[in-house]
DNA sequence: GAGCCTATCTATAAATT
DNA sequence: TAATTTATAGATAGGCT
């Protein structure tokens, strides 16, 4: 596009390379959320400047909504083969974790085997799955109480008054937490959905979560 | 572009709509590659089509690569202000804890805890961030293992032919699942960089792991 | 659905202020 | 250094196969 035909390889040239990343980055952002909007998708885009600044689009409310999402989709493209890999290898104690009733006996085993800098690579291996399992797990248990917990505190449940305003509390503190971690200023032409309608603080917490 | 000017909506015609799509995914994915290679960035995209089926970009070797970087990024910046806010809460057991010498200690205090299922939401939370930070030290011991064996391979290192091998097969292993995990079908659109020289498997295994 | 066509709309490289 | 302008390359909507 413009005055010349473009060369599909690094602009040598420092300035007019920071220049074109500028307009380009723009112009990738908006067709990102013209495909979003258009098709109705979720999309999340992801840039890091050559001096690592980070940019981000994403359709959704979070990007680490999208990312869960992603994570969840590998997962289950994954599971089999790799629950039948295992089984090849005969290790009985492999288990669908995301069912398992208590995720922490999934990590008391390695406690019991040796120290983290003595595993081997299998080892670490196996360590990684299980622990990013457990992860998952524990913020979809965290999901729920903080369901429960919203479902609370709009029906007013008849509880004790006292248990009430502990609840939320919590959520109005995870709603803090949540957004010093995920609201990152973002360029000016993110396109941030800003015609939505404004959410409530408690949908927001729970749409913020993942 | 083409015929009539486009409105910034969903287009309601389901047949136009996927066709829309198709169209400017593709499109979308060309840019965001051409924004790669022209500035020298880094670049991730993921779409989730109506149907749930996933199309990805990326300008890495993985995109597990892109996202484990975005963690960190998100982390560091989160790292301050949840040590100060942890601080304040008076919570002195917390500590850096990607400096720590022996992560599982970390899990150890877990476990003398009381069962995930009856923990509350600040519990979980502090769970789930001890958890990632682990899971990500366990990754970097993971590479650095990764690397310690393939300088030995590579270097023909002076050490028992039996050990040796067992390297290299721990490391072809590795390059296995992790194709199994990482390597799913792109669309034919994809641009994934087929110029590029060709890696030797061990380069590949370990730009693959993250 | 996947391609091809082409009129038209958009993005943007280079120039200019 | 950033905004604005302009000429042109590129993307794509709608039609057709």
């Amino acid at each position: 596009m413009g005055r010349g035909k473009v060369q599909l390889k690094r602009i040598e040239d420092k300035i007019s390379r920071q220049v074109t990343f500028s307009k380009r980055k723009g112009g990738l952002m908006k067709k990102a959320n013209e495909l979003a909007v258009l098709c109705d998708v979720e999309v999340a885009l992801l840039i890091f400047s050559d001096r690592g600044r980070l940019y981000e689009f994403c359709s959704a409310e979070s990007l680490e909504e999208i990312l869960e999402r992603y994570r969840i989709h590998v997962d289950e493209e994954a599971a089999v083969c790799r629950r039948a890999e295992l089984e090849k290898q005969n290790l009985p104690e492999c288990t669908d974790l995301r069912t398992s009733a208590n995720p922490l006996q999934m990590i008391q085993r390695h406690l019991d085997a040796q120290n983290i800098e003595q595993k081997n690579i299998t080892e670490l291996t196996e360590l990684e799955k299980e622990l990013d399992a457990i992860l998952r797990q524990t913020r979809y248990r965290k999901t729920q109480l903080l369901m429960e917990a919203a479902k609370a505190v709009q029906e007013g449940e008849k509880q004790p008054r006292k248990e009430k305003t502990f609840m939320e509390e919590e959520v109005a503190e995870m709603s803090e937490n949540l957004d010093n971690h995920y609201n990152r200023p973002l360029e000016p032409e993110s396109n941030s959905n800003s015609n939505d309608p404004p959410l409530s603080p408690l949908q927001e917490t729970l749409l913020h979560l993942f």
